[in-house]
DNA sequence: TCCAGGCTGGACCGATCGGTCCAGGGAAGG
DNA sequence: CCTTCCCTGGACCGATCGGTCCAGCCTGGA
């Protein structure tokens, strides 16, 4: 193969290089927002070469996005909690590293995959798509309150999710990621990881 | 004046009923997933009409399409804080009005200005429009945890819409409104109005 | 009665959308 | 060295996008 635009910087695969730019663009700009044109220009690559790999087109391309954003984020996760002794240490870790992350990001990226998935209206495939997502992220957080000895791990895991869902919209509208940071308090948890 | 469609059914204006159709797509279908032939379709309006009420177009018709559903959700929250006496009793109210809302709108429709103004990317107009929103929402909500004798009735507003705005999406994904009807047990009130 | 102007109806526009198609380049295997 | 095939590069397409323009209707005021 051999293209230009840094193809085998790491390895990388022109598949995966476009799945990250799309998801990038898609979390920025929405799915509706983002043309292919867009993807194109990121991704540095031209048309054949995406419909080569997303026969499907569009749709194939926010599902894979939509993969690789949220393997992404469930290695944020994973992050934050490997490290906590306590529920409360990993719902704040958490918390200040999305609402950092949320700042560098420029204040805009909202949850990667509500962002691509959702704008597409009533598709049920990308809705079904985006719930797994979701299951995927609440069962790795629900593990490791369940490590923790936290009652009913799994109702918390999903309460922790619903908070960062709040937050992460207030944080777009406000631009700033305070919300994110008060996460910990809205769930009556220490702000702060010790 | 006097064209077909029910355009002066309640008094309504021909703007209002553009401006509320479009909102109710919006909330369905996202500002960039809306076309304005959508619009047009649905208010049973022809292009040179709408063009002659919103004369910048489809900007234009976002922020009044938000102003509408923003004052029709006041109208909601003031409705189920109204008769409410204690704090637990209003949020509950609100929660299972909303589910209740959402279910019956195809549980599918989120929050309606977020929906409108947030797929449109870095627009700094209707991000400061929808923080405008937000903000009447979260003080309305503040004026009844005052009047309730909560203490800091600010956070406690925020705090609240930070779980809808969670629960709101959390239903979407999952399509059903038991997140919305979470909400008060999320934020360690009682989950049922008295 | 007639005039003026707000509003409607719809033809029309260029730009951009997502998507198709195929010629050819280049590495791998024989 | 030659064949094979995966992948690239980009021209091209019809549909749809948001938006413009203007003729004419209808109403309220003089």
């Amino acid at each position: 193969m051999a293209t230009l635009a840094a193809p085998a910087k790491t390895g990388e695969t022109t598949r995966e290089r476009i799945a990250r730019e799309a998801a990038l663009l898609f979390q920025r700009k929405g799915f509706h927002g983002t043309g292919m044109a867009d993807v194109l220009a990121a991704a540095g690559v031209p048309k054949g070469s995406l419909y080569h790999h997303f026969p499907n087109g569009k749709a194939d391309l926010a599902l894979a996005a939509a993969d690789w954003a949220s393997g992404s984020l469930l290695g944020i996760v994973e992050d934050a909690f490997a490290s906590a002794t306590r529920w409360d240490d990993g719902v704040a870790t958490l918390s200040h590293k999305l609402a950092k992350l949320f700042e560098e990001s420029g204040r805009w990226a909202g949850c990667p995959i509500t962002s691509t998935l959702f704008t597409n209206e009533e598709d049920e495939r990308s809705r079904a798509a985006t719930a797994a997502h979701l299951d995927r992220w609440t069962e790795a957080v629900a593990r490791h309150a369940a490590r923790m000895g936290c009652d009913d791990p799994a109702a918390r895991a999903e309460g922790m999710w619903m908070a960062v869902q709040g937050a992460w919209t207030l944080s777009r509208v406000r631009r700033t990621g305070d919300p994110l940071r008060r996460v910990p308090r809205l769930l009556g948890l220490a702000p702060e990881p010790r």
